[in-house]
DNA sequence: CCCAATCTGTACAACGTTATATACGTTGCG
DNA sequence: CGCAACGTATATAACGTTGTACAGATTGGG
């Protein structure tokens, strides 16, 4: 059924080496020979086996890309980018999903299906350093996101306290001064990695405005019903804020729901910045400030950095880690400026 | 660096076949033998070369998944759920998209990273039957989605029909009589397999209600910027409907957008039913009636599908084609319902 | 106590590919 | 003309695993 470089090769009457020199495009073939073989190829409809080619190069062609969840559209629509960027270095892309659980990360990151993959982009929320001390594999690992690690793995994110301030900025610009941070990690001992809570901070006081805990909304999780639920909480806590600044766009999203619910106008009373731009802040009956990360920049310096590693090109010190940054930008909408007259 | 049964083997003094034997816990070996084999395999830090076992065996544990868009939530969703059942199988999910379009339909269909993969599903678009008539493909197909194809695959999907019918009932018991339908194709010659316009039709012709193409808005596309386009246009042509029965979720909040932006109302002046249930649809200012598809029940009947056809098990006749249907419902929210008093 | 049946472990070949070394022609140059 | 240098194709050995065939050890029944 299955056509190898064997049938190949008595069909156009060579050996195997040569049917494969032809297939790989190797010089030293005089055309006519080339031709010969081609026929032959053609005629059986071979195609290579990449197990086996795989095998023998000790290579997969395949590398690993696990994100902690794909309903949510920021990590759906980076991993869409990813795998067309690989695509384009003829690498497939094998994806996972890892719940955002410590454990699973854990897995992933120390072996994932042992072997078969030749390089991992993983996007860590609970991993630790420690947990990545003990990794002994060969395939190189690559880590996205805004976790921080001192570790000898390529980093590639925006610049999210720098990102967290533009937009805290923005909304003291349009005068709003109590301004909440919804989304802060409340499950982790090291609060400090939390970058955008941090640069919400700093531009505070910079403001000279105060920062209190009061402002802070944390969550369990990083979808709409988490975003409601801490909308409703700070609410209910007592504290009404004149802007919220959300950890992504899915919490500002169930924000302004229930903000909607409980009476309270976008940006009237509240004025609303999220972080991603996924699409979905584009069509709401209010739509979404935020800030727009560069995916494409993202996916195209993971994967580059996953295979100039496998390639041993690209940075000299093979084993050292380097910081990449992405561009972001600020994308201005209604749930900061209001809706424009005239309609569409 | 890499270790292998060979070096497990000389470290416990036994053959390469007795430690394989231990690994993939073949009777016949002794409790001894068993302990010192399994304490070389610790102490080397021994993992099988997964590789090599599948060039070997002639499967490679991988299964594809090929979706038209990741950026639309209802296929991440699905992914997600497929990536956790082919897991239960012990299987990985290699993730493909292929935008909808025939062409990339067809290379995946054909081969798709020839011979890496031991089965496909394969949600289509454009792929027509023709396109699959020549597969010499070893590897087991599966599809899923609207698409009706008269061929020896398993096929999964809801039942549209009666889906569209019931959407359409839920408009016509709140009274509702001008029905508009998002979301046609118009690119294509075989209008008949859509299946979703099918059940509009039929459901107003029961009703004694005209269906006339005036109501129906077709689009280029399936997300949120087609919905409103379409919605732009149907409005713009004169036609004001007292209804909107959208092609699916993202058409459906991007024609709210615009009928909000035009001073309608939903529900009061349009009330608005989508397809597919993505969690968006959960958390907008006007909360979306839709229809919900199983989609747990589409990924594990896909999964089960292909593992099946591996395995030799299940269904007796080998070749033959299956119509597996999941579940569905009708989830009423507030786009056709209006809000209920009393916020949260 | 012997022969057959069973249990345990081993040697070898194979999966399909590519790398290495080599054989055999050709050229080219002094 | 002779020898080096090169271009072209081949045979053989891996890559790491598992299936097959078999050898040696153990057991059981008569």
């Amino acid at each position: 059924m299955t056509v190898s470089l064997k049938d190949v090769a008595e069909r156009a009457g060579v050996s195997i080496k040569t049917v494969s020199n032809v297939v790989n495009n190797y010089r030293h073939v005089t055309p006519a020979m080339r031709a010969r073989v081609q026929l032959a190829i053609d005629e059986l409809g071979y195609r290579p086996n990449l197990t086996a080619r795989h095998l023998r190069k000790g290579r997969t062609g395949i590398i690993a890309l696990a994100v902690p969840e794909l309903g949510n559209p920021y990590f759906a629509e980076l991993a869409g980018s990813v795998i067309d960027v690989a695509a384009e270095h003829e690498y497939t892309v094998l994806l996972d999903h890892t719940g955002g659980r410590r454990e699973q990360e854990v897995l992933v990151s120390q072996g994932f299906r042992a072997r078969v993959i030749d390089g991992l982009i993983l996007s860590p929320i609970e991993l630790e350093t420690e947990d990545l001390l003990g990794r002994d594999q060969d395939a190189p690992l690559v880590l996205l996101g805004e976790r921080e690690y001192d570790l000898p793995y390529d980093h590639i994110a925006i610049d999210n306290v720098a990102a967290a301030r533009t937009a805290v900025r923005h909304l003291l610009d349009l005068g709003r001064s109590t301004i909440a941070f919804l989304g802060a990690r409340t499950d982790r001992v090291n609060e400090p990695s939390h970058l955008r809570l941090r640069g919400w901070r700093a531009e505070l006081k910079a403001a000279g405005l105060p920062a209190p805990d009061s402002l802070i909304a944390p969550t369990g999780g990083w979808d709409h019903a988490n975003g409601a639920d801490a909308m409703n909480q700070l609410l209910d806590s007592g504290v009404t804020p004149d802007a919220v600044f959300a950890y992504n766009d899915l919490i500002a999203i169930g924000a302004m729901r229930v903000l909607s619910e409980r009476g309270l106008r976008v940006p009237e009373d509240v004025a609303v910045v999220g972080f991603d731009d996924i699409t979905e802040g584009r069509y709401g009956a209010v739509t979404l400030t935020t800030i727009s990360p560069d995916k494409q920049t993202i996916a195209r310096l993971a994967v580059r950095s996953v295979v100039n590693r496998l390639l041993g090109t690209g940075d000299p010190v093979g084993n050292g880690s380097r910081e990449l940054r992405a561009d972001f930008r600020l994308v201005e909408r209604e749930s900061t400026l209001g809706r424009r007259r005239g309609g569409h």
